[in-house]
DNA sequence: CTGAAAGCGCTTACAG
DNA sequence: CTGAAAGCGCTTACAG
């Protein structure tokens, strides 16, 4: 008898905390709906009455709910952003994995979209392979409002079934036809870093794209052939090739084919970083040196740029705008669903570091 | 008047689908209370019950609502991973930066000790001067269930600070005494390389330890220590040197130091991927071969390492294991907030790659 | 072992 | 411009 009386009385921290709107509409002599028409920032407000209730919140520190306004609205203020992975399994780290890095650095810059805004963000790293014919669990769980998809590795099949769920969604680091999308002008920066490098005196320029499967290795292609073609001064040679992978091992590999048919470039630039540090490594092992020997920028601007030996020349594609763009973009969609589709081109700067030299 | 009609019977695409657990309950011929303790996994159900219920939910596709589950539990089925960073300013991407690839790795790890949970992930990176007195906005907002911080920058008035929130907490990556903690085990890992470079022939060791100030640097530098006081063969010579940031140009400046003290060792030593890239970019420029002049064996493997050119040979601190573990140590705080604080400490393995070489 | 009822904390027409 | 009332979809004692 004692001991239930005991557990009754148990209440939780949060029980005896929890500041309620109603607590708000007593405090400011109002009811609890003008209390909640002042938090939505209905514009019918007095604005008297809305600084009388802003006062009470403010001294009660009141925080709404953020279930119960979900409930009624029908909405999470959930935001998600989808990783799109090559495979779910243990990182090794080697040069022959995918880095996730642009994922990373994009959704660095996606909160900074967000401020002055209800919405959290929920992450989830997702493989098509591997999942096959399941959604994501942020969409089957119907977690969020709305959805970034991060990265190219997914093709129509998939964006027909997200498209499907009705979901507001934006697609971000490539184009497609399916949804919104924001994306880094591939090819005004690759012009910008085989100008440079055609400024610098260098005179048999090679470049090392990503896979032909990618969508983007055409734009990445055209920029390196404008700028050869607008350029006063040709060169004496220039050689393109498609690394197979987009990884350490796949620049590596082109690299080396490019090496042992003999051809000698004095400047290369790589589709991203990730292949960039692939034809470093086999650079290092045939002991040429950057830059004196051979001169390198690559695209992407990431950690791994930026730490490398010797640190690398590199096309910044301004990932942490991208992100924040990105928000306002599905912020858009998510407010005005039926608007036409959007797509948003970031431009690109040189960064220059040690692994360019000019030559005469 | 007909268009007020019209207004009044636009559903919305939820409105038309949702199916609640009223529809589930309807269907199991049980009332809606019966589909809760279902759902909730209550052992008060009869089994037949039980697959009646689960057959209906099945058949009709039901999804909880989140937010009405969580508005009568006081729970949200969110978890924060908060990532601790020097700064929120625009990331530069060079070696003298912090990388965020600890708390990215881990961040990896994490959901995979969810699965089978309803636990959800928010993210928030969060800097401590510049946020001075405010708590992150996963705290503030009353968004999570229990909390993840990782990394090691912050102190004990930040730790308090959470403390009071009575948030169950897990710190992932360092020791401390405020809450449940997991870390690699440092001490092991450095004597690890330490004896492996002992044992590859090396004579002239070099330790180039994370900052002073790190509480972590004292483990490190016992396992130096330790793996050649237990070594049968000693080295001629061994230095050992605290780099002043814990970044690359922290490992640069190190062995910039080092070197112009005429010190030259045979093999180096570093407490983290990125200081080691530093001092790599400082052999590098000084004509340096690694391995072939000078073995190196880095800590923690990330992309860096897996990435570097050569490629680093490293202590791989298994960051996926410990995010996974993570999980565990917080759902059981959830679940038993009074229960005794839990440390644990994962153990490391050496993993091979380009930058050592057997010395005779 | 299961059902009826109250209530979680909001928002949203509706009335005035 | 503001208040009273209904309802969002669950969970949780409580009763039986």
């Amino acid at each position: 008898m004692l001991k239930t009386h005991a557990i009754k009385i148990q209440f939780r921290f949060e029980d005896i905390m929890a500041v309620t709107i109603i607590d708000v509409a007593r405090r400011a002599n109002v009811s609890k709906s003008t209390v909640s028409l002042v938090i939505n920032n209905s514009p019918a407000i007095k604005l008297e009455t809305k600084y009388k209730v802003l006062r009470a919140i403010e001294e009660l520190g009141y925080v709404p709910n953020i279930n119960a306004r979900g409930l009624t609205s029908r909405k999470t203020n959930i935001l998600g952003v989808l990783t799109m992975v090559e495979n779910l399994s243990q990182k090794s780290y080697n040069f022959d994995s995918d880095t996730e890095i642009f994922s990373y650095d994009v959704s660095i810059g996606i909160p900074k979209g967000l401020v002055n805004t209800d919405f959290g963000l929920l992450n989830e790293r997702f493989c098509i392979p591997e999942n096959s014919n399941d959604l994501p669990l942020l969409i089957k769980n119907n977690r969020i409002d709305g959805l970034f998809i991060i990265g190219g590795l997914f093709g129509d099949d998939f964006a027909k079934k997200i498209k499907d769920c009705g979901i507001p969604t934006v697609v971000v680091g490539r184009k497609n036809e399916f949804f919104d999308y924001i994306t880094a002008d591939l090819e005004q920066g690759v012009f910008l870093s085989t100008t440079h490098l055609l400024e610098t005196g260098h005179k048999k320029l090679c470049y090392i794209n990503c896979p032909v499967t990618f969508s983007t290795s055409v734009d990445r292609y055209n920029g390196f052939q404008k700028a050869i073609d607008s350029s006063e001064v040709k060169p004496e040679e220039k050689w393109s090739i498609n690394a197979e992978h987009n990884n350490g091992a796949g620049g590596y590999q082109a690299i080396k084919d490019i090496w042992e048919a003999g051809k000698r470039p004095d400047a290369i630039l790589a589709a991203n970083d990730s292949i960039a540090l692939g034809i470093m490594r086999y650079l290092y092992e045939q002991k040429v040196r950057i830059p004196e020997d051979i001169s390198m920028i690559s695209y992407e601007n990431s950690i791994l740029s930026g730490y490398s030996v010797p640190a690398l020349s590199t096309v910044d594609i301004n990932k942490e705008l991208i992100g924040e763009e990105a928000c306002r973009i599905l912020l858009n969609r998510i407010a005005r669903p039926k608007s036409k589709r959007v797509s948003m081109v970031i431009p690109t700067t040189l960064v220059h570091r040690d692994s360019v030299i000019v030559r005469s």
